[in-house]
DNA sequence: CTGCATCCTCTTCGATACTG
DNA sequence: CAGTATCGAAGAGGATGCAG
């Protein structure tokens, strides 16, 4: 942090700031809170930073001691947060709760984006109620072009992948609706049951499967917050 | 905010961030919550930011639904937050409280200013145990420059003025120190005790006032929080 | 795979002066 | 008091290439 980029005051909070409020600061340590501790992790979590400049947000993060760049077992890099880092988790989830109370829907549903919903979804996916050994759901965004119209979450030993390629296993659930719909339902500004009864978003396969949407669909850690602004 | 600022994300920590996150805004926002609402006085919290940014900063918020311009008895503008803003002080504190946990103190120190530190404690004296009708403290700062040396604080009908000019008042009380060891009290580094006994504070003057000293010069908000690293 | 370096363009920021 | 106008400097983004 060189001086032209320091408050100059003593203040906890300028001190702090200088730290947490720069461009893609936020969004990095929300992926590192939610488990990501690779460098092409967080890219794939936060797409449209270029990587010298994602290089250059850790490299700060790592000198203000609120991440630790280690070596895995096998050599490649990995950064974790550190006990402060951790602790600055609080601000991030408070910074989130906040937009989930007072942001209007409208506006966070101008950004949508079918690659960061999906490795969302994969993130937050809950395997316990779904079949074993394995499970595979196929979602499928009509309106999109080719290449972000199709995806597939395959479940198996516990663990989840995401394919934007068929993966060649039978299907035990489709899923089509449109990328809004999905999007809305991930953030918990609606629900399955009644996109279905609008006819927005359309399920068909395993009935067990279909019916614990609700336990299996991990929803964005923000859903449980009301909105407190009408759109 | 255009499509250049914004990060392209649903998530509600990106859309917040796209408001809260930008340079100068945690501290215009801290200034606030502090109860300025005037221009000028918004200045004065955060001296190096420019009039005009100062300007689009305080837009933004208030497009963004935190703060909002109204006109007072006397038709000059103000700006008050809003019910949302209010919501996003828990932002401000948490990430001003993680400051004062984690930033080691050295860091701090580096920023001092003596019209921060004397607007802060004006701000945050407890006119409560001083003697009426006035009551006149005088701070000098030895090693400072003319100009930034002398400060009076004049406490009148439970107001308290800052004055930087002998305001002609008989004095109270005289406090003499340096200003890293008055910014360390004030953030809760060390105590008004411990540094008299260490010969880097002189007190003189009314023993009532100089013994309440504790009662009355109150810290900065973040100074009951104790320090988790070490300098 | 995991990044870093470079070149280029565009936007933002800071400093200063100035106006209603 | 409450901002606006202007201009040069710095920072961010995109594209591309390369190294271990």
């Amino acid at each position: 942090m060189n001086m032209a980029e320091s408050y100059g005051q003593f203040c906890p909070v300028a001190m702090a700031a200088e730290i947490f409020c720069t461009r893609w600061t936020p969004l990095i340590l929300r992926e590192l809170a939610a488990g990501s501790t690779r460098f092409n992790d967080l890219k794939r979590g936060v797409p449209r930073i270029s990587p010298t400049l994602l290089s250059k947000r850790l490299k700060q993060l790592e000198e203000a001691g609120v991440i630790e760049r280690v070596r895995s077992a096998d050599d490649a890099p990995e950064y974790r947060l550190t006990p402060a880092g951790n602790d600055l988790k609080t601000v991030v989830f408070g910074l989130g709760f906040w937009g989930q109370r007072w942001i209007e829907a409208q506006s966070s549903l101008k950004n949508l984006d079918p690659s960061l919903l999906m490795w969302d979804m994969r993130r937050n996916l809950n395997p316990t109620p779904l079949p074993q050994p394995r499970c595979v759901i196929q979602i499928v965004y009509p309106e999109l072009k080719q290449g972000q119209r199709h995806w597939w979450l395959v479940i198996e030993n516990g663990e989840t992948d995401l394919c934007k390629v068929d993966p060649g296993f039978d299907v035990d659930l489709y899923i089509s609706t449109d990328l809004r719909t999905m999007t809305a339902v991930w953030m918990g500004l609606t629900t399955v049951r009644s996109e279905i009864d609008a006819g927005r978003m359309h399920i068909t396969g395993n009935d067990g499967v279909k019916h614990a949407i609700n336990q299996w669909l991990g929803l964005s850690p923000f859903a449980v917050e009301k909105k407190l602004v009408n759109a």
